[in-house]
RNA sequence: GCGCCAGUAGCUCAGUUGGAUAGAGCAACGGCCUUCUAAGCCGUGGGCCGGGGGUUCGAAUCCUCCCUGGCGCGCCA
């Protein structure tokens, strides 16, 4: 709709400059907005205020110049003037709101989607939580931020793929094997002290017993070096199992695994190092190879090899990425825990090493999750071993209303999850309101088909029935949807569409509420039939984007 | 000390890359079920957009300086 309006826009001012009213010849980057205010009509348009300073004209004069060259608007406005400061406004036709009817049941579980990001390969990559433990409730808003964003994506077009790069190298794959090697001693009865930086969650002692069910008592012969390898390389597989069996119950799904230790096997982290050093952006102090990324406007040079020859967790990353482009991504998302932000100058740093546009990498940071319970606090640390994982967080409160809650807000504010609030099927869950709104119009239709009522096909309905204001606002908002998810996948922002789902259920409940669908007229039920049908379409196609069942009972 | 992010109604937050009279949910109060699901609807209040200065036709939005809060500043991952 914008897009047309756009084009008329353009059309007019081309006009202008061919006749001689308008003299600048220029095609300023207006926008085509819709208005706060319903008086100020459907959509409005700032073009005319933009050309005031180069036509050295008031801004309400240009507007009426434009204006003349509009025209009549044929089907797709029956009303444009000038208002404000030098706005255009444009009323636009019921015929054509009515038209976006026909847009959705042509299109289907479609409708919303557009070509805008298309021939563009992009890669989401999210969770990436280290194997040495299970998923926390944090872990899973990254998860539903993640999978949202990249569903965004895919709806506009994008080729997309979803990874999970598996910190399976570095120290705290040592941490874990030395974890489940002590605990292993400590449940074969002896003595043993436990380390505080050693991995103090129950899951550790489970996972020692099972080995010790498995295997018996052959790693108190070993030698200490070789159990803690084989600890940590049993306990790593087991955990990362179990996080991919977290997920898969989130709904959750990664279309790749990465390994970092597969870097290092293929000699990919001396490579990127090796490249850094010949394109002259590493040097080497103090018995260390330092990469300059204060070059790239970073705060301080950062180490990759350090001085007793072990890689930098940074090393593996810049190798990391590199391979990434090198598999023909065009851009590069990386969701990461708020708490990591100080990382992004160095990642953009290598980026650009790299020859590439620094914005060639986005990093989504998302904020921490503030669990609570009926107002309460909930304390989380991973080091006592104190945290709620998600899968408890899943078994409580449900798939749907977990997602739902984490995409309420902007990923970079910080979120409080109320679990008494997620669980409550009321008013004040939100989840609730939203699907409740989907099963009520699957109810209706299941009420018409005992009245012998289809839902009408496409050129079955008598737009002339819907008569009532609130019809041409929920056409209207419906009409809007494919531009939110436009919006919302630019800008990896998958709240607006909670936000717009939050809207279009208001609505649709207070029409229900005030006006029946099924009335004695057949006609007038069959049209608003086909509008309710419209509407469930909308909810369906938005939670399906969030990764949020859309029931058709409740 | 330096850097990043935030500060909008009592609370939790939106505010479409500068637009017109700043919105929603919750909480509070008052109403609505013999009719398609009351997990719903209708109505009422509520604001120095942290503060000062600047940029311009126009600022919650951009710049700058303060105030407050969170986070980050390892040859850890």
């Amino acid at each position: 709709m914008k897009e047309r309006l756009a084009k008329h826009i353009k059309d007019a001012l081309a006009d202008c400059y061919a006749k001689g009213t308008l003299a600048s010849g220029l095609y300023p980057e207006f926008t085509v907005e819709v208005p706060a205010h319903a008086e100020h009509g459907d959509y409005a348009t700032n073009a005319a205020m933009l050309l005031a300073r180069a036509e050295k004209k008031a801004p309400r004069q240009i507007a009426e110049i434009l204006l003349a060259a509009l025209g009549d608007g044929g089907e797709l406005w029956n009303k444009v003037t000038v208002a404000g400061p030098g706005f255009i406004n444009f009323f636009l036709t019921n015929r054509c709101w009515y038209g976006v009817l026909d847009d959705i049941y042509r299109h289907g579980r479609r409708y919303g989607e557009s070509q805008a990001g298309a021939g563009k390969k992009v890669q989401v990559e999210f969770v990436s939580a280290n194997p040495t433990g299970p998923l926390h409730i944090g872990h899973g808003r990254g998860a539903a931020t993640g999978d949202a964003v990249a569903s965004l994506l895919k709806a506009t077009g994008y080729d997309v793929q979803c990874e999970y790069y598996i910190n399976d190298a570095g120290n705290q794959m040592n941490t874990l094997g030395r974890s489940l090697y002590l605990r292993y001693r400590q449940l074969l009865g002896e003595e043993v002290n436990f380390p505080q930086d050693c991995y103090q969650g129950d899951y550790i002692r489970e996972l020692a017993q099972e080995v010790l069910d498995a295997e018996g008592e052959r790693y108190v012969r070993a030698s200490e070096e070789e159990a803690v390898r084989a600890f940590a390389e049993y306990g790593g597989q087991k955990i990362l199992a179990g996080i991919d069996a977290d997920l898969q119950a989130f709904g959750v799904h990664f279309d790749n695994w990465y390994s970092e230790q597969g870097l290092y096997d293929r000699g990919q982290v001396e490579q990127g190092v090796a490249l850094l050093q010949e394109k002259g952006y590493a040097y080497e102090k103090d018995e260390a190879i330092w990469f300059r990324t204060t070059d790239f406007g970073d705060d301080k040079d950062r180490v990759m090899v350090r001085s007793n020859g072990a890689t930098t967790y940074f090393a593996s990353d810049v190798a990391y990425h590199k391979e990434k482009f090198e598999r023909g991504f065009d851009q590069v998302i990386d969701v990461w825990g708020a708490d990591h932000h100080g990382y992004i100058p160095r990642m953009k740093a290598v980026v650009q090493a790299l020859g590439r546009n620094p914005d060639d990498l986005q990093v989504l940071l998302v904020q921490l999750v503030n669990l609570l319970r009926g107002g309460q606090q909930v304390a989380m640390s991973t080091r006592s071993g104190e945290f709620v994982t998600l899968r408890e967080v899943v078994d409580e409160v449900g798939k749907d209303a977990c997602r739902y809650f984490f995409l309420m807000r902007r990923s970079d504010s910080q979120l409080d999850f109320d679990l008494e609030l997620a669980k409550q099927q009321s008013t004040e869950n939100p989840v609730y309101y939203v699907q409740y709104a989907h099963a009520r119009v699957c109810s209706i239709n299941r009420n018409a088909e005992t009245q012998k009522l289809q839902v009408p096909a496409i050129g079955e309905v008598d737009f002339d029935c819907l008569t009532l204001e609130e019809e041409l606002a929920l056409a209207k908002l419906l009409a809007r949807y494919p531009e939110i998810v436009l919006g919302a996948a630019r800008h990896h922002e998958p709240h607006r569409i909670t936000f717009y789902l939050q809207e279009l259920a208001a609505q649709f409940h207070s029409y229900y509420n005030r006006q029946r669908i099924l009335v004695d007229d057949v006609e007038t039920s069959k049209a608003r039939l086909y509008l309710a049908n419209s509407v469930r379409i909308v909810f369906a196609n938005a939670l399906n984007l969030l990764g949020v069942s859309a029931p058709e009972q409740m």
